[in-house]
DNA sequence: CATTAACCGAGACGGTACGTCGTGTCTTGTT
DNA sequence: AACAAGACACGACGTACCGTCTCGGTTAATG
């Protein structure tokens, strides 16, 4: 979020407290969820003057993100076959969203996302948009291979497989069933038959 | 969520106060969201007391819950055409998911719902289940007719209406196209292709 | 400051909170000077919310005032001797500036009165009109007596006298000799001669 | 405060910092008062680290001290007149008290020197000192010419002057009327007559 | 018809967290 | 060596709400 470009003289950033930052960050969302970090908790808790969260992050999303955003990382592989990988795909993104920590964030992330569009661009950027990414291109792949039309919208399956997912986990707090990664990807390329 | 029996002598529950309390908080919602809404301002706006809001409800949610399960409705008509009502159906959740106060209103309040599970029961109770029945007997039409198999999982479909429009209100911030609903529903009938 | 009639329903003022208040300025003044008091430190000696002190007083200056009013309090005595009386008077106005408690609050208080000017009119009302009132009187007897002239200007010996040990406590930090009393008096007597 | 020796190997100080420091402040003390002049202040305003501000002076209190010293100066003319000196020497240091400048000083500046003997004894040294001093050398030439007695308490007097002023400038924020140079003359000329 | 207790408004109280400002110390690179 | 720039830990500020509590009033069924 931040590079290490200079920027004039003077004392640099302290990287010490960046870091004991963002580690007393990570302990207070495990312990007491997205709503039970307060800026002041996490200064007490590392050590730091709450000047010094101020001075670097906007926000509290935003300090959440910088210390969490390596648990939003799903990766579809690339073993040839459509299914499997679509499937793997898709149970990667319900094992992430149903982990422990996911759940204590995302809800009350996603109220601030609603109300500072920058840490939504940023969330997307750097939480959202690379896994979907992984998703196109295996869709992609199948494409190539034969196993789904060339006009397909990947978009929307990705979003299908997501959305699913996400609904049950931070809405109808419905259990996620460990064969629905195949029963999602089942319709999806039952609905694609070429 | 109050019945009106009673409780001894006494003055009985003032429905002037609830019914004030309730519009204050329709108001605020809509002009400041759901974070916006304190106990405080709308006992103010109420010309009420706070003690009035705390006797009746036990958390911010719950007021907002009660004032706005109105706008959570959607009900799949019932024309006998299964691709009609399912697009009507799954029209009418994306035009809830994107309205304006719906908005205001949902990524606050998923939050609540995280920490409050008797919230969230009664969110799902009030607002969730009653669209969510409706889109299934939808579906169960559509398997009488014989246009669905019989071991279909009308849950399953229900929550892909629903995933996707909720992910790309809520998170990714996509717009839901005027066609969403019509490729959604082709997806799933073909994917269910008897 | 503030009276004891009602103002209208709920609960009222508790008044041990108020005492705490006042203790802890008190303690607080003694221990650490005028400079040293804050609200949050009163607060915490308290064992109060900071909130409350808010609710009571609009300033730092406005709480010290109320807690230590008292100590500013000289009377020039009745004896029918007038030299006697107005050097009672100046003495107890020099032992009363060089006290401990006065000289730690005045020049701290000072630099508040002159930004507050509603403070100032407290001050001057419950801690300096008292005091030259006394004074005043005691000219006003003399006059009758027909120790000083009819025409004589009580405010300006009341603040010859003030000022005097005021400057030398606050500002030249010069010692106060034990018989300044009585040269000031000298000088005032024989300056009026009639 | 500083001289201009070298002192060894390396940059010397950079006078228009210093230059930049002092007008910074009177240009603050003018438009904020005593009250309103930061450190912080004072260097955005001078286009200063605040670290030179540090280097140089001990304390806000200082740095007035020196840039403003020079509006505490009254002198007593020498006319041979013994009350026109005397008045005129008096209306100077009412003029001087009750400037701008000086009031938006003084009380602030006076609580700093409760706390910092230090400051304390460079203001008397700097701004009170020769003041006194013109005041009482014209009292010493009365004397000689016999205007007023040998054994006189010249300090005294200086401080009824001065003490009067003060008084009613910082604390009883009463007029200083234009005749009470007069006044006051009329009283110590009398009350020593020979 | 008087009692009486539930309900209500108002708001005091101890708290937590916020975002801001200033302080004094320090470090770094430039001149 | 002096300087600008500014990071850092800290302390205090004034504000906004919170949840609990205590009042005095109103009101309506019950005794």
């Amino acid at each position: 979020m931040n590079d290490q470009t200079r920027r004039g003289p003077g004392r640099r950033r302290d990287p010490d407290a960046r870091r004991r930052i963002l580690e007393a960050t990570v302990a207070l969302v495990a312990e007491r969820g997205y709503a039970g970090v307060t800026k002041e908790g996490v200064a007490a808790r590392a050590g730091v003057g709450r000047t010094t969260i101020y001075r670097w992050w906007p926000s509290k999303g935003a300090v959440v993100l910088e210390a969490l955003r390596g648990i939003f990382e799903v990766r579809a592989p690339d073993s040839g076959d459509t299914r499997g990988d679509l499937v793997a795909y898709a149970r990667g993104v319900a094992e992430t969203l149903t982990a422990t920590t996911y759940g204590a964030i995302v809800p009350g992330l996603a109220a601030d996302l609603a109300r500072d569009s920058e840490l939504a661009a940023d969330f997307r950027r750097l939480c959202v948009a690379p896994t979907r990414a992984s998703g196109i291109q295996a869709i992609q792949r199948a494409v190539a291979r034969g196993d789904l039309p060339e006009d397909v919208d990947a978009e929307l399956i990705i979003d299908i497989i997501g959305g699913v997912v996400f609904l049950r986990t931070l809405v109808t707090h419905a259990p996620v069933e460990s064969d629905l990664a195949d029963k999602l990807v089942e319709i999806i390329l039952s609905g694609h038959r070429v």
